[in-house]
RNA sequence: GGGCCCGUAGCAUAGUUGGUGGUGCACCCGGCUGAUAACCGGGAGGUCGUGCGUUCAAGUCGCACCGGGCCCA
């Protein structure tokens, strides 16, 4: 053992104990010593690999490697590797950023091939510097081996996925509305929309009725560029609707609007005047028909056989008529099925009008707005501008497209049953984030469209022929190899693209050009992570995970994906357990980002506290699930309590070293606790205690992280670091430390300390590893192992558990509290002794405590005795208070009442009564002790306090003695701080001269106390004078005013 | 617009079946002085997000609303 420095230095020991890892190569020996036991299979939700890792990738990552290591202890044999997702749109972007690209010609133009291979490096260099910044904050998973989803084995584990979906009858291909970003090119996911404020045009178009001179349906649009595919207009069968004759510029014409809207949108046409002919019920127009008033300029318009259709989502606003264009909208596309509407979607990937769009052609959409509403001409009935939300593309920001695309598709509704069912049978903590939240979302979900048209993805192996309908989809490269006679390695695009199969009409066929979406990707981690399917027995071993713990968007994400790919691969859910967690935000509880500025990175709270300090605040700020608000002050309580650790690591140590202790070890020279179990009945009550205490603490955490309580399990071991250890345990143990000579209770305190650090570091180890790892080092005996992460999870032992010591010791603290506020009450310091103190109660515990304990209670209190006294006690006055929870149930409505009554009336006379009697009338109200407490008055010479189930009475009075020993305190206490400011060793004696010319102060001390005081102040010779004598040089002299008194002061190391 | 979660003192957090709202930090006052750039005690500080309701009694139960988060539309 060595000493350690004053105050905890975070940067200098979690470096140390980087470096010891590093160089003995600590993580790879724990694991090698846990190979072979039970496995306990946890899968790592793959981080993106772009940019950095903030304050939330963190917190995910150190709630895995706490648990991890916690099980670890536990002694199972942790499946621990890392994982990156590193396939998709968003490195594509950053490519194509870095290129200065702005379409999918300048890739191809570019080659596929060589941006492969950029998007490639970038993923790989951007795993790279996550992995160091996770390591950097003390996680130990297998960064060195990862798995990626780039890498061919894995993305054989998707195809594979995807033929087993083609076997089931799963796999679809259709022409489906979907989320397109114009600028990308591609599909996007629902999830990959961001929705925020833009301004569009909001348009009122007339649509002449069939075979009507002059008469119009009048629908509303804030998407003019989908008229061009407008196939019907939907109203609600329910809904009234109005034939009005408008009037403008001296023109009639006859519109049909929703009933009570005809005012407001006449008035937006600016029409003068108008009657209402007749008012129809929707139905009644349900397979009228219409023209498009756009035929002429998009002639494929002349073909529709537009008609009037029942929609349920429309609402009587705007004009209570609404455009229907099925290729343009999912509702649309919805009752266009049902409806047998037909689809029109002149409109391609890029956003730009096809042929079919007449005059349109070639436009880009969103800028063909204008030319389409002035195509309109006299059938645009008003123009104005609406502000609202609107989808963009998360990666570029570009405003999202809906259009009608043709797309693969996994048919989730098919095996929504069998998700729930396998939701209900994974344990969820907390329970609702499966039972209410994913449950939820299954209920809803539709079909997920898996396919993308871009580049850096896993290829969709499925190959068409392009002479008959056929199709096949492969599982492995190798099949694929076979069949096409090929010898292809890299399955990525564009190598894949070039292999074709004979197809058996005699066509050729050829692969799909689309790519999957990385959701699916990430879906196949618990099986490719095992290297299934090219292997096997690791998958036949292990599957499914243990274990997995996400963020809450993953309920939608990886929680999802997992779960539906899963059931279609192995028709069980791919986790058992799974702890899902909130999201790190500000501390006004806003979401961190980097246009408001806000975002706190974790490099900068390790700069300033250290990634132990960060990891304990992270895991005890608040519950696994719930939102985190990062608040530095919270930063600091943690870092406080830290150091407290430390202080009370470093405390002992100084004896330690100075008697050479060596802990007691079984006979292999490793420690297990064998002094304290050998010992424990005969060791001291508050050593007992703080041993029961921390096998108590041991337990509960246990539980708590069992749980996913992380945050109870840390706040407890941070309490019992403060409360326990710091503020009581230690406070008691100390004068046993300055003992001089070979004495048991010394050792017995050295024995318990040392238990005490052992398993409290042990415990805390999973979630700071570093500090307790740094502790252990110096602790440890020669034959221990090496890092406390090798040490056996310490789960209690129940036998050292006391709980009836534990609550007595509760009392002694309440008391010792009690004393303090009333001492304080009655301006008596700690150091000064009082004659005598009451405990009054009726309460056999806080007796038998006080009893059991006496010493240390008397100790604590500084007062010559305690007496308790049971019942009434013949100085104290009383007070009454009334007990709402048993005059509630009782008098009802009248509680109120009875309440003020026994306010009013005189407690004492009540008292009296009720002992007496057992009952007492108040206002005509019958009052028993169920219904009223009495509490006590102090007389006016005591000071008190109220301790649990018990009133603290002080006696401060002054005698002679007990002054004498006060002021000889208060001398002990003026020579130590002395010895402190000539810097003198523990160990160090001196000389000392007190000078008192106060005669009566003189004559309390002389004689009685100079040994006690030369013996605390370790000085060989004490002299109490009224005058200085001859003091010789050196040394040092300080004139103290004690308590009005001049104390003059000499004090000598001696053999100077 | 819908689902789930959160909203308790300046900050953070506990509050089991409804029965006079606890704790830590910060603040102020004091103590201790062989853990001392540490430690301990006390005090002050609360419209329990808002409103309505159920009840003798609501932080707790119900409804509505406000604010925040995640997700969906």
């Amino acid at each position: 053992m060595r000493e350690v420095t004053s105050s905890f230095n975070a940067e200098e020991v979690e470096a140390a104990v980087r470096s010891f890892w590093d160089t003995d190569n600590i993580y790879a020996q724990v694991k090698k010593q846990h190979a072979g036991s039970p496995p306990w299979f946890f899968v790592d939700g793959p981080p993106y690999t772009t940019g950095h890792i903030h304050l939330g990738t963190a917190w995910n990552k150190i709630l895995k490697d706490s648990i991890l290591r916690f099980r670890r202890m536990q002694g199972y044999d942790v499946i621990d590797r890392a994982g990156y997702d590193m396939h998709g749109l968003p490195i594509e972007v950053r490519v194509e950023q870095e290129l200065g690209f702005s379409s999918k010609k300048d890739i191809e133009t570019y080659g596929i091939d060589k941006f492969i291979e950029k998007c490639k490096d970038f993923a790989i260099t951007h795993k790279e510097i996550m992995s160091d910044q996770f390591r950097d904050l003390g996680i130990w998973m297998d960064f060195k081996n990862p798995y990626q989803t780039i890498t061919p084995d894995y993305v054989e584990a998707a195809w594979w996925t995807l033929k087993r979906a083609e076997e089931k009858g799963l796999l679809e291909r259709g022409y489906r509305v979907v989320n397109i970003c114009p600028r990308c090119e591609t599909a996007i996911a629902d999830s990959e929309v961001e929705y925020w404020d833009e301004t569009d045009p909001s348009i009122f178009v007339k649509f002449p009725v069939q075979d009507r001179e002059n008469e119009y349906f009048v629908i509303w649009t804030t998407t003019p560029w989908t008229l061009p595919a407008n196939v019907a207009v939907a109203v609600r069968d329910d809904f009234t609707y109005a034939r009005v004759r408008a009037v403008k510029d001296g023109r009639e014409e006859i519109l049909w609007i929703g009933e009570p809207l005809v005012e407001e949108v006449l008035r937006k046409g600016r029409y003068q005047d108008f009657s209402i002919l007749e008012t129809v019920t929707g139905d009644a127009l349900i397979g009228m028909h219409y023209r498009s008033p756009l035929e002429e300029q998009v002639p494929i318009q002349k073909d529709v056989h537009h008609r009037v259709v029942y929609a349920d989502f429309v609402t009587m606003e705007n004009t209570g008529l609404v455009h229907l264009a099925p290729g343009h909208g999912w509702d649309d596309s919805l009752v266009g099925q049902k409806e047998g509407l037909e689809s029109l979607c002149p409109v391609d990937n890029a956003g730009i009008y096809t042929a079919d769009a007449g005059i349109f052609a070639g436009k880009f959409v969103k800028d063909a707005d204008q030319d389409v509403m002035d195509a309109l001409g006299d059938n645009l009935l008003a123009k104005k501008k609406i502000t609202h939300r609107y989808g963009h593309c998360w990666r570029c920001k570009t405003p999202i497209l809906m259009i009608s695309t043709e797309q693969w598709f996994l048919a989730i509704p098919k095996i929504k049953d069998k998700m729930l069912a396998e939701i209900a049978r994974v344990e969820w903590q907390p329970d609702w984030a499966g039972s209410a939240r994913f449950h939820d979302f299954v209920a809803g979900a539709r079909d997920w469209c898996i396919s993308r048209q871009r580049y850096w993805g896993i290829p969709i192996p499925v190959w068409e022929c392009d002479a008959c309908d056929a199709r096949k989809v492969f599982g492995t490269v190798a099949e694929l190899n076979e069949a096409a006679g090929t010898h292809l390695t890299d399955p990525h695009r564009p190598y894949v693209d070039d292999v074709t199969i004979p197809c058996t009409c005699g066509g050729t066929m050829h692969r799909v050009k689309d790519i999957f979406d990385v959701w699916f990707d990430s879906a196949m981690a618990s099986w490719a992570t095992l290297g299934f399917p090219r292997k096997t027995a690791e998958f036949e071993r292990l599957w499914p995970a243990a274990f997995i713990t996400e963020g809450q968007d993953q309920t939608r994400g990886w929680f999802y994906s997992q779960l539906g790919a899963s059931i279609i691969a192995f028709d069980q859910a791919p986790y058992n357990k799974v702890l899902m967690h909130g999201f790190a935000l500000d501390a006004e509880g806003r979401k961190m980002s980097k246009s408001v500025g806000n975002v706190i990175s974790p490099e900068e709270v390790v700069a300033k506290v250290g990634v132990d300090v960060l990891r304990l605040y992270l895991l005890s700020a608040s519950a696994p699930w719930d939102d985190l608000k990062f608040n530095w002050e919270g930063i600091k309580t943690t870092n406080r309590t830290i150091n407290i650790l430390w202080n009370v690591y470093r405390f002992p140590l100084p004896y330690m070293i100075l008697d050479a202790f060596a802990p007691e070890t079984a006979a292999d020279g490793t420690w297990d606790g064998e002094y304290v179990m050998a010992h424990l009945p005969e060791m001291p009550e508050e050593d007992r205690w703080i041993i029961s205490r921390v096998n108590s603490l041991a337990a509960q955490v246990g539980e708590d992280v069992d749980n996913g309580m992380l945050h109870r399990a840390t706040r407890s071991c941070l309490t019992c670091i403060l409360e326990d250890v710091s503020r009581w345990y230690v406070q008691l143990v100390r004068p046993r430390m300055w003992l001089e000579e070979d004495a048991r209770e010394k050792r017995e305190a050295y024995e318990t300390m040392y238990y005490v650090m052992r398993r409290i570091c042990s415990n805390l180890a999973p979630f700071a590893p570093h500090i307790t790892e740094n502790i252990f080092a110096n602790l440890r005996t020669d034959k221990d192992p090496e890092s406390i992460h090798m040490l056996s999870w310490f789960a209690g032992d129940a036998t050292l558990i006391d709980a009836t010591l534990e609550a007595e010791m509760g009392v002694i603290r309440s008391f010792d509290e009690a004393i303090a506020t009333a001492r304080q009450e009655g301006g008596r310091k700690l150091r000064w002794p009082i004659g005598e103190a009451f405990v009054i109660t009726d309460s056999d515990a806080v007796e038998n405590a006080i009893t059991q304990m006496d010493e240390l209670a008397r100790q604590r209190a500084n007062s010559q005795a305690i007496t308790i006294v049971r019942g009434a006690w013949d100085r104290m006055g009383c007070s009454a208070e009334p007990v709402m929870r048993g005059i509630g149930p009782e008098f009802g409505k009248d509680g109120p009442k009875v309440k003020a009554a026994i306010e009013a009336a005189d407690a004492a006379t009540l008292k009296a009564a009720i002992e007496r009697d057992g009952e007492v009338s108040v206002d005509g109200f019958t009052i028993t002790e169920k219904h009223i407490a009495f509490s006590e008055k102090m007389p006016e010479n005591i000071f008190a306090s109220e301790m649990e189930g018990a009133t603290v009475c002080v006696d401060i009075t002054l005698t002679p003695t007990l002054e004498g020993v006060g002021f000889s305190r208060e001398v002990v206490r003026r020579i130590q701080e002395m010895r402190r400011q000539l810097d003198l060793n523990v160990e160090d004696f001196i000389t000392a001269d007190v000078v008192i010319t106060d005669n009566r102060v003189r004559d309390l001390l002389a004689g009685i106390h100079e040994d006690g005081i030369a013996g605390e102040v370790r000085a060989t010779t004490l002299s109490i004078t009224p005058v200085a004598g001859e003091t010789g040089e050196g040394g040092l002299t300080t004139e103290w005013n004690v308590e009005g008194v001049t104390i003059t002061i000499h004090i000598q190391k001696r053999g100077q």
